[in-house]
DNA sequence: CCAGGAATCTGTAACGTTACAGGTCCGTAC
DNA sequence: GTACGGACCTGTAACGTTACAGATTCCTGG
């Protein structure tokens, strides 16, 4: 059947998608050619180049990815690993999301690498690493001393983190400014005559955990509030046991009468324990939460809330991990979401932004290599 | 540099990440053997096939993916196309991270392919048809008539379905068995006393509109019930809209005094707006919606709620969507997820799945093959 | 002793793309 | 007339894999 055909110019490709060799048999060029003239290399005349171009339109050329890949060795596509039970409140799919917009346009393509609690988070990054299957990793979760991205940098393979380290490694990050947020959701506790204030912080194992308390203890510095201790419960724990939580918390002899809230499906189980220990939201005890979907005020109009734009974290880190990729110096490529006022939503007059977050307008001011905030 | 070297067998290969061709140089067998040893082929010796294989094992041998996709033309990827404001609660994520857990163990990976409001539906499919990018489609938000089956139908390309079509077009699909959902919800009313019903269906385009309302008014039929229409808001809404309707319904001069909602994020508008219009959910009217993830009773405990496990759509979707890959009759691969009973959570009993939902055991009742339910 | 066949293994070509090392042609300078 | 250079185009090989069509060896039956 195959009669030994070396390079036939003549004969007509057969049926299947179209390829490099299907324009050069109908334009009558060389497939190098045709290839050069798709991605309007100078060599090519211009005539020429146009000539290809249109024919590829008009037969629906698309690249194809395998081809691409196993020639350059370069895959198109940015691997987001994902915690199988982070969270409940929609935030992974805004992150992914966000991503999506960013990498749609430079033909990347984005695969979702999970792991569960009970496994390691390094196995999804291995396997990236070691199949090569993606040309950049994605995480969050991030770590002051994260061996992910000790593995990374050791591997010489692009990544960006959502959310900071502090291993002395200069890498892409973004990352939201819980500081400001600590410091922010403390100070507002003040102005409303708050003065013993608990902190629901993130686990312990986040750099956030830091930023977020650092935050905090600098408003009670400077307002000379008190902590009370809140240890028993962080933005990890399941609701039932943030509810528990809250109960003891506030029948304390002191309990707090503010409380920092790091994490918007957590203040659903904190206001329930508050409630079922006799006091009343925005009554006796003033709570700020941070919240990555505007469903708080829906559930509790008293309490304070800051929104913190997962979709925006989804874009930058998208074009971070594209600027690593290729080959910008990791030293510029940081950016850090301010956190917006700390508001709270009148139902009544139905104004605020909706819980669909996807009508708001975006000014999308975290472009790489915008500088962190001063400490 | 590169002297005519026709299948030289002495050269080791250079560095690299380790191919067939190493392991064919480090066991002195041919490459095609190779290949053929690592997939336990029944012409290989046995002898062999173990030698290959360890040596493969120890080496860390990674199949190359862009070879076998060229090669093969098969992707090993199954593309998720999401809508990017479908919802608030989670459930895409909870989809994704089901479909991972299955295809993970079945070397697929997968990829998420966005399209917003703004943008046709149809775009996303398209790309992954036309660019050969996947070897099969999920997508949700079924209609009837829906212009996405009938284009991967006509293309012979496999693809699942989250909900299902009315075409007299066979096909793979996974549901909720929303009909029932609508029973057990009025039904639930009727128990509780409710005579007046009103219905927050989904959007009406979808085809799970149809089948909830069915449910609905066969409840209606059987307990007497009367139905309060409500057509001002669907399960899209924005919250600030099902607020405002709910206030609205509520102020009629029969309003109605139960509800079956469809979405738990809409839940959180109507409780709202109820609430402003003076009346009481628990007390003047009772509300049974479906929830994603378990958050409405942490919001209001009196909320009826009955839980869909979108992880095991997720599964239900992936296992189907496998199997119409491998070619296997689509007249089979039906799941359909009974909903489990209409629950109330006793908060202050600290008992009932928690919202994290991922310590609850996993019965999967849903393999392919399961017949629906009757109508 | 040979035909036939089973059991193992092998080389070649091809999937679609791009890097690389030319090739051809034409115009200009000497 | 020849050399040179620029503009433009081309063929070959290779990326890693597998389908296919043989090879080779050894054993069995006649």
């Amino acid at each position: 059947m195959s009669k030994r055909r070396p390079t036939d110019h003549t004969a007509p490709p057969a049926g299947g998608r179209p390829t490099l060799k299907h324009i050069a048999f109908m334009t009558g060029l060389g497939v190098t050619t045709v290839s050069r003239a798709l991605k309007d290399a100078p060599e090519i005349s211009l005539a020429t180049r146009a000539r290809v171009q249109t024919v590829a339109r008009q037969i629906g050329y698309r690249p194809n990815r395998a081809g691409i890949r196993l020639r350059t060795g370069k895959t198109n596509v940015i691997a987001l690993i994902l915690n199988a039970e982070e969270e409940v409140m929609g935030m992974t799919a805004r992150m992914a999301m966000g991503m999506s917009k960013v990498l749609a346009d430079s033909g990347y393509h984005l695969v979702i690498a999970p792991y569960s609690h009970a496994s390691n988070p390094m196995d999804p990054v291995r396997y990236v690493v070691e199949t090569g299957s993606a040309d950049g990793v994605v995480f969050s979760r991030t770590q002051p001393d994260d061996p992910r991205v000790r593995y990374l940098v050791e591997q010489h393979f692009p990544f960006a983190t959502h959310g900071r380290t502090e291993m002395g490694i200069v890498h892409a990050y973004h990352d939201f400014d819980n500081e400001r947020f600590g410091l922010a959701a403390a100070r507002k506790l003040a102005d409303l005559g708050r003065r013993r204030i608990a902190l629901l912080a993130p686990p312990s194992a986040m750099t956030y955990h830091m930023h977020m308390r650092k935050g905090l203890e600098r408003a009670l510095a400077e307002r000379e509030l008190d902590e009370v201790a809140f240890t028993t419960a962080n933005g990890d724990s399941r609701l039932e046991d943030l509810r528990a939580a809250a109960v003891t918390l506030m029948r304390r002899r002191t309990p707090p009468d503010g409380i920092v809230c790091s994490s918007g499906r957590a203040a659903l189980g904190l206001a329930v324990g508050i409630e079922q220990a006799g006091f009343v939201v925005g009554r006796d005890v003033d709570i700020v939460s941070k919240q990555p979907v505007n469903v708080l005020p829906w559930y509790r109009p008293a309490i304070w809330v800051v929104d913190e734009d997962i979709g925006l974290a989804g874009r930058s880190l998208a074009r971070l991990l594209l600027a690593s990729i290729e080959g910008a110096d990791p030293a510029g490529l940081h950016s850090i979401e301010q956190p917006p006022a700390v508001r709270r939503q009148d139902l009544a007059a139905g104004i605020g932004p909706d819980g669909q977050g996807s009508h708001r307008p975006e000014p999308d001011p975290a472009t790489p290599g915008q500088p962190g905030s001063p400490p």
